[in-house]
DNA sequence: ACGATAAGGATTTTT
DNA sequence: TCCTTATCGT
């Protein structure tokens, strides 16, 4: 499976599209940068202006012309739903060919070339994944260790600075070497950054800037290496190019061999980058502009090609755009232009308060589904922060429209479902220390904070691993006979769940973990309601598993892990199994509440930027600084080009935040917009901005009489699923769902368990989904929830 | 060791 | 307001 000697990557080949048929239907600019060949390559592509179309084309093409087989191809982009994206657009196009290439996100193929080159940074190939919450656990104990006051320095301030360091490529010797120690914080960032890499690595761990930094690293200590990437991929395309940090831009450089300080004896790989600066809304997590403003200056003899036709938007939500970012300083002039028509003025509205701006929203919708017969799935509805989706989410409930919320807290981030990934972790990679003392506890096993310091003080004296410790905890000092006991039987577990790991699936080690380590016997024991969606997620994450398994017939428990690690995506956890609301959403589609963050590179018929208030959008924090401030506005930017047909901008004159009312002025970006262009159902005052202190704005007053008084939302709350932060990111209709079907079965039966085999039933206890089943199998009695066990009845 | 209470803080987040 | 973290009492 080397792809450096597998010669049959060139995969047999039904009929590729002529080179000619591939520029049918492009625009001028668009046939140009098919077409471009030789020089280093920069689309500019605003949004809307066919970018996927173009790229997938461009490679196509390429194929067409003979200028490159698959495997020479390697296509970048940020998320795993770009890389799916284009996958499928360019299958579509050269079909099987397609598999040979690669098409990923930057983590996706740093981790292919690290697993493969781990030895090479002292690693096994087995290395655990970091996500920023195990980042940050870890920073937070390092910090501890080395004493440092959490309110002086915040571990998420470091966490925040080492990520920063590692996107820059100073890597902690290089910070120690050039920190300014006069300054406390960064004393502190340097002394964390130099434990921190060391646990990392005790811990066999990556974390995401790693995944970067440590390809970067091997790239440039050992040329080889470097070269026979560089030799392979002779076309490299990246997408989304203006969210690049630099250690990303350094790793496209290395790949197209584009720093010339080696000689080669053959030519650098060709190089494409589509990207709009005018979409950069990722600075704060270090994305750098200037990787493609200068890209003309990084590359020379580099070719330029600006798509500006639109192809999404009527001219109306064009221009509304052009004049919000032209605002914007020191930007090369673009203007989006349509051959379609101006289409409807876009709507504006002022609601008294954030539930009459929500109700405004609703009955909109409602009206547009009768009069022009909208599906509930054309619309989106687009805020600045996470916490602004409840007040909507709380009226699309009381008037029965579907909808889901994209993002906010995610699936893989639920403390549950953390939990039982951190077993698998580390039955998998049995170093990895954050995981193991992240369940060392959990659920409650007797081992508290007095037991765990002792193990890990055991673990530094005689230079163990912590899993080594733990068995050895009957030496450390400090420890109770109780907690020795506790230890022993945790030991066990592990031990118990490594020998099922080994031996069967990924989904068996699963429902092993839940099983056996007693973590959904607690979840039902006990009274707290969100304890009954933790045992709804914890099933659907056995479903993700089985589909895995399903789709990935070799796939291992590791390569499970290494998916979720790296698609940690609410959209790709299927929706809740639940015909109704499944058959719903296929007819109708379902309302889609985000983030305009989250927003960027989608698109709606209908769109309604809520909460364009001062303070809320721009954000209070991001007001007073200009480059802040200008990444606001792109921000905007994205969000009104969204739109394909109809555009609303509503705002509220109040709104209560953190139990407080605060009246906004209207936000700037409203303002920006040229005002005939706007139809508005309800005005605010114009110009209420003073208060009688004087600030600007947001003047707060004690107790609204507002917020509780329009909402009565005790029937919201009631609802199975609907209590926010509990339901999965899944379809959520405001209505109550039918329950699950559960397999009846009476004690006695014969079942068939896909992993364990054919059993009896000997007991039953519970009712409805959370019936458990204890159930003789040759290797054992289980006890099986219902609900989600593979179980059948045999008879 | 662990549950209960008080205090503090509260953007955006592709991986 | 509401959620997460620190401290206290059993």
């Amino acid at each position: 499976m080397d792809f450096l000697t597998d010669p049959a990557y060139d995969a047999p080949a039904p009929a590729l599209p002529d080179a000619q048929e591939l520029l049918a239907g492009l625009n001028p600019q668009q046939e140009e940068a098919v077409k471009h060949a030789g020089s280093p390559l920069l689309i500019i592509a605003g949004a809307g202006s066919g970018k996927t179309r173009v790229l997938s084309h461009r490679i196509a093409h390429l194929l067409a012309t003979k200028r490159a087989r698959p495997g020479e191809i390697l296509a970048i982009t940020f998320t795993n739903k770009a890389a799916a994206e284009m996958r499928e657009r360019i299958e579509s196009l050269v079909g099987d060919r397609a598999k040979n290439m690669w098409i990923s996100t930057f983590h996706s193929s740093c981790v292919r070339i690290l697993r493969r080159e781990a030895k090479n940074v002292g690693l096994n190939s087995n290395f655990s994944i970091y996500d920023s919450a195990d980042t940050l656990r870890l920073i937070t104990l390092v910090a501890k260790g080395l004493d440092l006051d959490p309110k002086r320095f915040p571990p998420k301030s470091i966490q925040h600075k080492i990520s920063a360091l590692k996107n820059e490529l100073i890597d902690d010797e290089a910070y120690a070497a050039t920190a300014n120690y006069s300054d406390p914080f960064e004393q502190a960032v340097a002394e964390v950054y130099k434990d921190y890499t060391q646990r990392m690595r005790q811990a066999n761990a990556m974390d995401f800037d790693d995944l970067i930094a440590q390809v970067v690293f091997i790239f440039q200590a050992f040329p080889a290496v470097a070269d026979s990437y560089r030799r392979r991929f002779r076309h490299v395309l990246v997408d989304e190019y203006q969210d690049t940090n630099h250690a990303q831009y350094v790793l496209v450089r290395e790949l197209t061999g584009g720093t010339g300080e080696t000689e080669q004896d053959f030519p650098p790989g060709e190089l494409t980058v589509v990207g709009d600066s005018d979409q950069s809304i990722y600075a704060f997590r270090g994305a750098d502009v200037r990787n493609i403003v200068e890209f003309e200056k990084d590359y020379a003899n580099a070719r330029t090609i600006l798509l500006e036709q639109n192809y999404r938007s009527t001219q109306t939500i064009l221009t509304a755009a052009n004049a919000v970012i032209s605002r914007n300083p020191n930007r090369p002039a673009k203007r989006l232009w349509t051959a379609e028509g101006d289409g409807e003025r876009i709507i504006g509205y002022v609601g008294e308060n954030e539930h009459d701006e929500a109700r405004f929203i609703a009955n909109e919708i409602d009206r547009l589904q009768d009069a022009e017969n909208l599906r509930p799935g054309d619309v989106a509805i687009f805020y600045r922060t996470n916490a602004q989706s409840r007040s909507i989410e709380d009226l699309l409930i009381r008037v029965g429209l579907p909808y889901k919320v994209v993002g906010g807290t995610r699936f893989y981030e639920r403390k549950e479902i953390k939990d039982a990934l951190a077993y698998l972790r580390v039955l998998v990679n049995p170093d990895d220390v954050v995981n193991l003392r992240r369940i060392l506890n959990e659920p409650k096993r007797g081992i508290g904070d007095r037991a765990e310091y002792a193990v890990a003080a055991l673990a530094e004296r005689d230079r163990l691993s912590f899993m080594e410790a733990l068995r050895k905890a009957h030496d450390a000092p400090g420890m109770a006979t109780r907690s020795v006991n506790a230890v022993a039987g945790f030991v066990k577990l592990i031990d118990d769940l490594t020998e099922v790991a080994n031996g069967s699936g990924a989904s068996a080690a699963l429902e092993a973990v839940l099983e056996q380590t007693g973590y959904l016997a607690a979840l039902r024991q006990s009274n707290d309601p969100q304890d009954e969606s933790r045992v709804e997620n914890l099933a659907e994450l056995v479903a993700v598993v089985r589909e895995y398994e399903r789709d990935n017939e070799d796939g291992t428990l590791g390569s499970f892990l290494e998916q979720v690690a790296l698609v940690a995506d609410a959209d790709q956890i299927p929706d809740a199994p639940d015909e109704e609301s499944a058959q719903l959403a296929k007819d109708q589609g379902v309302v889609t509440l985000m983030t305009l963050h989250t927003a960027k590179g989608l698109e709606f018929p209908v769109v309604f930027l809520t909460g364009m208030e001062h303070g809320v959008f721009p954000h209070q924090r991001s007001m007073t600084d200009p480059k802040e401030l200008a990444e606001e506005r792109r921000l905007a930017y994205v969000g009104l080009t969204r739109a394909r047909k109809r555009l609303y901008l509503t705002r509220s004159e109040s709104r209560s935040l953190w139990g407080q009312s605060q009246y906004n002025p209207a936000s700037q970006f409203i303002e920006e917009v040229p005002p005939e262009l706007i139809d508005w159902k309800r005005e605010g005052s114009k110009r209420p901005a003073f208060t009688s202190s004087g600030s600007f704005g947001s003047s707060r007053y004690s107790g609204s009489h507002w917020g509780a008084g329009a909402g009565g939302n005790q029937d919201v709350s009631s609802l199975p699923g609907s209590a926010r932060s509990m339901a999965p990111a899944a379809v959520r209709a405001g209505r109550v769902q039918p329950q699950k079907e559960v397999i009846a079965l009476t004690v006695g039966d014969r079942v068939n368990h896909t992993s364990f085999g054919n059993g009896t039933v000997l007991s039953l206890e519970g009712a409805g989904d959370k019936t458990v089943a204890k159930v003789k199998f040759d290797i054992g009695e289980k006890r099986l929830l219902l609900r989600y066990a593979p179980l059948t009845k045999s008879d």
